[in-house]
DNA sequence: CGAACTTTATTCAAAATGTTAAAGAAGTTA
DNA sequence: TAACTTCTTTAACATTTTGAATAAAGTTCG
């Protein structure tokens, strides 16, 4: 590939048609800095052929050479790194409560952001309104030039097609139904956008910047309002074959459990999600139990949220700490069938409960310890999520970065059919 | 790659540097008998370059011109097959009542089969010895040379590294436990073994000539004794981390139920395994609940079988038809959680349970279309195997022709760390 | 200190792998 | 029979990869 060719592909869609390009930036993103010795032994590549690799890739303003790493015993390599500001990507996490928007840089740094509330109950097309113009106000404020920016991801908690771009439904507000949106914000905006459910962009940032980097096999979960999950296998993302994979909020936990709104009974969203805990604890309260609750809520059983039984729990009240506990169980059932189906390396409890913390966090690891199999269980971390609220932001830009850093089609591996 | 290195490697363990040979007979072995056009249509690679691969490998044995294909208002193309005979592999199926073993071609036909009583009973060294001495005898009886053979696989119901060639533990025998089969048998009868779990093997069985044959992503429950199952992701068995993922059969279904040789409680085996069949209906009869299966049994409860209860369920008796209805839906719940987490195309239920039919079939499809999300439930078939007996030694022998169809590590899409 | 050794990076030629354009082969269609 | 398709191969050329040799820049140790 000619250096022209490379050039007139820096913000364009393509990096060129040698995947080892890809190939070489993904080692970087995920090991850099790195000297070139150590990219040929990561990729298997030759060292002579990683040379005019990464010498197109530093022409292209790619990657560049930094300082020198530590010798081991011989020539110190010449270390490389990614150009953050080569490209940037915009992510967008249209949440029931809050929408964020991004800038995002080629290494996943969060460049400039924006939190709002989403106003959800305007309606579709003021919401739709209202993301757009916050995006265009986030590109304003971060003076990055447009030509520069590869894609806008969005990441919201309903379920939708990512492979059309197309939201088919989103349970927290009316109208959001067959919303083709990747098809009106390329339109109205002129950039290509990618969409994709929250959790699953969630789970892509934990395994770019989060305790799952560079984890082959993991899983995560994020409790909120529903119970949002992704999968993450041999490195990637996993969606299955209708692209709805990794649907952990809709196993069935307890047979004869309370109806979901999926129709099925006993789900595990049903028993863990916020509004889950708050149904649970008003029942508790309404059979008498005695609580510290009652007062925080002035008496009002209307106004227990999950937050309130958290605080509850934390001040030592009997009672919350007891439905948290219960919680935790369930969630650890889920997480132990899935340990057994999935076998990773990781578990992620995501940032929606982060504020319970231990509370929620123990009981799981009692529960998989107990409930999951032991060759599978022994060797499992579970842990929650370092990346807090950014997470849904990072990983809709990811959703756009990644094809950066992926090979496209090759012969070798080939698995799809094309008639 | 010149003629002589690839002749010299028939028979060998590998069939030449470029990975586009393994990608060439896999695609026949998947479509064929094709023609070169489609070939490169499948596999992405040119026209022209399909020609003189396709050389190497009629030029090395491992590929036949045969018949003229259909025009499609040209040229016709010349089909292409694989040569049957090119190379063969052992499939050994230890079961806990039957020992099978089986002399295997490269279109994973089986040549020569010998089936006999285990005889687990007499103990580890004893039934090593028959199982060394039936695989001599099925070689010796298909009058296969040796060179031909490329390798043994063996598969057992049991624990089992993969990686290691070791099985960890037998659940069915005493003193199986970490045995270097692999090695052992490496020894002995100078040939290389690959071991594994036998629903896995089965997995594999499915994907070759089974139901799921060119699936992407499916799902094999193998309902016995205990609950085998193996899963099937983006046209790989998937192992996960540490080599144990798919274990449907330690989900958590009921979570009060009876506890389960694995430790937990409620696992699916205690639900719907062979003796848990027959430990219900035990119970429910104990219960003074009426049944012609007191009959079947001459009053002796503990002669109760699953065979027996499904004996019953046909003869158009109350008692078995609820136990298997109740079977299958439990069945079903763990299915459906499996559909969630996979979203698979397809889901095979084995043979164990193929005598059963529809009585457990039925309940089985109602329970996936009220408890998996619809998205999922609405596109995913769930069969029974038509494999029957055969599956495990068929799957076993593939765990060993498998390798001469699959790339070796390639620089694109390397995922592992060489540190 | 300096010679010997390591490790890293590059150069260059040869080998392999792959592509495109064009032509030949063998049918169908009208 | 002529025109058109589709399949396969040829030939010229471009790309990708490797291997051997070399240079660069340290560490190690007598």
């Amino acid at each position: 590939m000619d250096e022209k060719t490379i050039n007139a592909n820096i913000g364009g869609n393509k990096l060129g048609s040698n995947d080892n390009y890809a190939l070489i930036l993904d080692t970087v993103r995920r090991f850099g800095p790195i000297g070139r010795a150590d990219i040929a032994k990561f990729t298997n590549l030759s060292g002579p052929r990683v040379t005019p690799l990464v010498r197109d890739l530093i022409r292209a303003g790619f990657l560049k050479e930094d300082e020198f790493g530590a010798s081991k015993g011989g020539r110190p390599p010449i270390l490389l790194r990614l150009v953050p500001d080569a490209l940037f990507a915009i992510g967008v996490d249209i949440g029931a409560a809050k929408l964020r928007a991004a800038v995002v840089d080629l290494e996943a740094k969060i460049v400039t952001k924006i939190v709002k509330a989403t106003n959800a109950s305007e309606g579709k097309k003021a919401t739709l309104g209202r993301t757009m113009n916050t995006i265009l106000e986030v590109i304003e404020k971060s003076k990055v030039k447009t030509d520069k920016i590869k894609g806008i991801g969005i990441g919201l908690s309903g379920i939708v097609d990512h492979r059309e771009g197309v939201c088919l439904f989103w349970p927290n507000v009316e109208g959001w139904k067959n919303i083709p949106l990747k098809k009106i914000i390329g339109q109205e905006l002129g950039i290509e956008a990618v969409i994709d459910d929250s959790a699953r962009a969630m789970t892509l940032a934990e395994s770019w910047c989060g305790l799952a980097k560079n984890v082959e096999n993991f899983i995560f979960v994020n409790v909120g309002i529903g119970v949002g999950s992704g999968v993450f296998i041999h490195g990637e993302l996993y969606r299955g074959s209708g692209g709805t994979a990794g649907e952990l909020g809709h196993m069935t936990v307890d047979e004869n459990g309370p109806r979901c709104n999926c129709g099925n009974f006993g789900c595990l969203e049903t028993l863990v999600s916020g509004p889950a805990i708050a149904r649970r604890t008003r029942e508790a309260l309404e059979q008498g139990v005695v609580s510290l609750i009652e007062e925080l809520v002035e008496g009002d059983l209307n106004k227990i949220t999950s937050e309130i039984v958290v605080a509850a729990a934390k001040r030592g009240d009997k009672l919350a700490f007891n439905i948290m506990e219960k919680t935790g169980e369930y969630l650890g059932i889920g997480v132990a069938n899935a340990i057994n189906l999935f076998n990773p390396d990781l578990v992620i409890i995501g940032a929606g409960v982060s504020k319970a913390g231990r509370l929620l966090l123990d009981p799981v690891k009692r529960v998989v310890k107990a409930r999951a199999l032991q060759v599978a269980s022994e060797k499992v971390d579970v842990k929650i999520s370092i990346l807090g609220d950014d997470a849904g932001v990072l990983g809709a830009a990811i959703l756009v970065l990644k094809n950066i850093f992926t090979a496209g089609v090759s012969y070798v591996g080939r698995k799809s059919i094309p008639f």
